[in-house]
DNA sequence: ATATAATGTGACCAACAAGTCACTATTCTT
DNA sequence: AAGAATAGTGACTTGTTGGTCACATTATAT
C-alpha cells in the first residue's frame, strides 16, 4: 500500500520509480539495494521516495506485485486456455515467454528470481501465490490431456505435475541463462537452437528418455 | 584461507564455529547474518572470530567450501560409478541423499541453497563448480545408458542431461520442502510416499507422460 | 619459575544507509 | 492574485554492525 501521494503521480513518473527500484533490487538484492540509487535512477530526490512509500520493504513489495500483475495481464491476453494439453501449452507458452523476455528482460528476470525464491522470505507470499496460479492452470491442462488421451492415466495428477514442472522450469532457467549471457539479444541462430531444444524437450516429455 | 590461528584450533572448536556460522547464514542470509550471533552460537567472543578469519566474507566462503567438501567425501564413499545408468543412479542417489538429509539437515539445506543460487554472486564460483561436477557425472551415466541400450540414442547428451536434471532437481526440491515442513523428521508413512513418487518419476523419465 | 608467545575478549570506533524534517517549489482553490 | 494544500528536496540524525585494539588469559619455551 503505497501512500496517497504515489497514487496521484502521473503514470510516467510512477513507472520510472518502480522500474528504477526493480533494476536496483534485481542487480543488488534487497539488502544491498540503496534507496539513494533508486531515487537517482528515477530522477527524483531520496526524500521523495519516502513521500511515496513508508519504507524500503514496502517499496520492494510493491515492485513485486507490480511485476506480477504485469505478467498476469500479459498471460491472460496471450494464452486462452481453450482445450490445449500440456504439450501445446509448453510449446506456445515458451514462445510467448520468449517474446516477453525480449521485450522486458528486466521484468522477466525479476519475476524469475521471485519465483525461484532468491529474495527469500520477503517475497515468499508472492512467490507462493505465483506458484499456485501456475499450478492450477497446469493441473487443468493435465486433466485435459487425460481426457483427450494424450496423457497417461495410470499416474495421479500431482506426480505428473511435478514431472512436468521439473522439465519446463529447467528449460526456462536454461533459456534465461543463455539469454542473459548475450545481454538479452539472442541471434537468430540462438533462437533456432532454443526452438530445437524445446521440440526435443516435448518429445522427451511425451516419450521419455528410455529406448522405445 | 582462514588465518593460522584457526587451523591450529582443535577440531571440535573449528567445527563449532563453522556450524554456528552456517546456521546463521542459512537462517538469515549473508547480509543479515550477524558475526555477534555466530560467535555466541559457537561459544566464543566476537573478537575471536576475527582471529580466525579476515572478515565476514572469508568466513562465509570457508563455510561454503567446508559444506561442499563434506558432501564430496560423503558422495565419493557412497556411490561407486560402476556401470549404473541414469535410472539406477536417480533411485540409489535419492535414497542416499535422503539418508544424508536426515543426518545433516542443516548442511543439506545450506548446500541446496548454494546450488540454487540463493546466495547470489557470493557463492557463484562454488555453485558453478558443484554443477560442473554433477554434470560430468551425469553425462557419463547417460553415455553408459546409451551403450547399455537403456537410453534413446536419437538425442544429444546435452538435451538428455537438461531433461534429466530438470526432473531430478525438482524432485529433490520437493523432498526438501516436505521434509523441512516437518522439521526434518519425516514419518515412515511420508518416507513411503516419497519412495512411491520416486518410482513414478523414474517411470516418467523412462517412458514419458504420453499415452503408451 | 619466569619470560615469551599465542590466543581470547568485549568495549569501542567508524562507516554506511535508512529514514526524518525544516524548508522550498509547485499546483489547486476561490 | 492570495492563500492553502500538496509535492519535492537533501542535509542531517540515528541505529546498526563489521571490524579494531588494548588488555587479560592461557600455553609454550628455557
Amino acid at each position: 500500500m503505497p501512500k496517497r501521494t504515489f497514487h496521484r503521480l502521473d503514470d510516467d513518473k510512477k513507472e520510472r520509480v518502480i522500474r528504477a527500484a526493480i533494476e536496483e533490487f534485481q542487480a543488488r538484492g534487497f539488502e544491498n539495494a540503496k534507496i539513494e540509487a533508486i531515487a537517482r535512477g528515477a530522477g527524483v530526490a531520496k526524500g521523495s521516495i519516502y513521500q511515496y512509500f513508508d519504507d524500503k520493504k514496502e517499496l520492494f513489495l510493491y515492485c513485486v506485485t507490480w511485476a506480477l500483475e504485469y505478467f498476469m495481464k500479459e498471460i491472460d491476453r496471450q494464452t486462452p486456455l481453450q482445450d490445449m494439453d500440456v504439450y501445446d501449452y509448453f510449446l506456445s507458452g515458451s514462445r510467448e515467454r520468449f517474446e516477453l523476455l525480449k521485450q522486458e528482460p528486466l521484468l522477466v528476470a525479476f519475476s524469475m528470481e521471485i519465483y525461484t525464491g532468491k529474495f527469500g522470505s520477503l517475497a515468499l507470499e508472492a512467490s507462493r501465490e505465483l506458484s499456485r496460479i501456475g499450478e492450477e492452470y497446469e493441473l487443468r491442462l493435465i486433466a485435459n490431456g487425460k481426457r483427450k488421451g494424450t496423457v497417461r492415466e495410470d499416474l495421479d495428477d500431482k506426480t505428473l505435475l511435478l514431472f512436468f514442472q521439473g522439465v519446463t522450469e529447467k528449460f526456462d532457467a536454461e533459456i534465461m541463462e543463455k539469454v542473459e549471457s548475450v545481454d538479452y539479444n539472442p541471434t537468430e541462430e540462438q533462437y533456432r537452437e532454443m526452438e530445437h531444444v524445446l521440440k526435443n524437450m516435448i518429445s522427451l516429455l511425451k516419450q521419455g528418455m528410455g529406448r522405445n
